[in-house]
DNA sequence: GTCTATAGCGCGATAGAC
DNA sequence: GTCTATCGCGCTATAGAC
């Protein structure tokens, strides 16, 4: 049973910043207060910022992929597993202070002011998720429980971007209430 | 005719910096470089950051909304409005350098960065579109073009939430032309 | 690995001449 | 209304002691 080491907390306090206020109101000051170090030190696991933005990238890109692999795997129904898949952005927005956002969607709004490799790593992000909802609702297609007419792609591409979009706006209207019910009413448009 | 003054260039310059890096990404030393001016003069046209970015909100929400009402008191059908607001959005993410956003979704994205005068402004601004699509929906529903089952509101959200926050996605992905069968698609689902 | 100290830069904002 | 000059701050990053 090993302890949270610094680096692992320093992560933590960096995304968490990022999801509320974005890439660029994110600073080393802010992290050394909340982690208890003093800001030089981070430099020691994170020498450039870059350095701390991959590796957040990456750590969040692996955890949500296996939770999302985790629902595709499962026994369920199409259909239970694309509620579970959006539960997935409803859980990030009622979490906590209640003013969080998907990572990837608070970079991905900011996306013209990161350098290149991180670029790369947030489009790899979307392609991946719209990859694994393709796989879900040609499943559901298959079994009936969807009617989805040619294009899946598209469709995958609708219910990521509204998702993955739709959280930044919610938020401003207050809550992940309405978003809920925006998410069930999707759920009607795709259901045969 | 008058000419545009310096008041109105750094408007524009202002606009068009946030909606491709956005708020916190610009600065008044960026505008100078743009505008042809020291930056100290701007502070002459308005003192603070802060009141840039209202006048900013203002002019803006102001045209679009202008737009906005002048498509829903046209003599097309329901149909055809709705794909026209559509088109107010697709038009931003495809003009000059295709990287834009709607000035709302990139401070919405940021809205926990603004202070509170400026919040109510974007949040006016969302409420202030999703009454609009009310309004075409219900339109829509009554001479037999949307089907729409109960909750006019929440399909607003919906379009407002795939639209405003969707362009963000889609600009990762690389494109307008995504976005706009995405739209396609949405419409689809709508129509009766 | 953490600390103190500091370099070097860009930022918003102000003062005062023209 | 625009300019030059400057202030004070926060930022990323580095150097060197412990």
């Amino acid at each position: 049973m090993k302890q949270t080491d610094t680096k692992t907390l320093i992560l933590d306090v960096a995304q968490e910043l990022i999801q509320r206020l974005g890439v660029n109101c994110m600073s080393y000051q802010d992290i050394s207060n909340s982690v208890g170090i003093r800001k030089a030190s981070i430099h020691t696991h994170f020498p450039r910022k870059d350095d701390l933005l991959a590796a957040l990238l990456d750590r969040y890109s692996d955890r949500f992929l296996r939770m999302v692999d985790g629902i595709l795997a499962s026994s369920d129904t199409p259909e239970v597993k694309l509620r579970r898949y959006c539960g997935l952005f409803e859980t990030t927005l009622s979490s906590g202070d209640r003013d969080k956002v998907c990572l990837c969607a608070m970079l991905g709004a900011e996306l013209k002011t990161l350098n290149h490799p991180l670029v790369e790593r947030v489009r790899c992000f979307y392609e991946a998720n719209e990859e694994r909802l393709v796989t879900l609702l040609n499943d559901g297609r298959a079994d009936g429980s969807f009617r989805i007419d040619e294009d899946v792609q598209t469709t995958a591409s609708l219910i990521f971007g509204l998702l993955e979009g739709g959280m930044l706006v919610a938020r401003v209207r207050g809550g992940s209430d309405q978003f809920h019910q925006v998410i069930e009413q999707l759920m009607q448009f795709i259901k045969v």
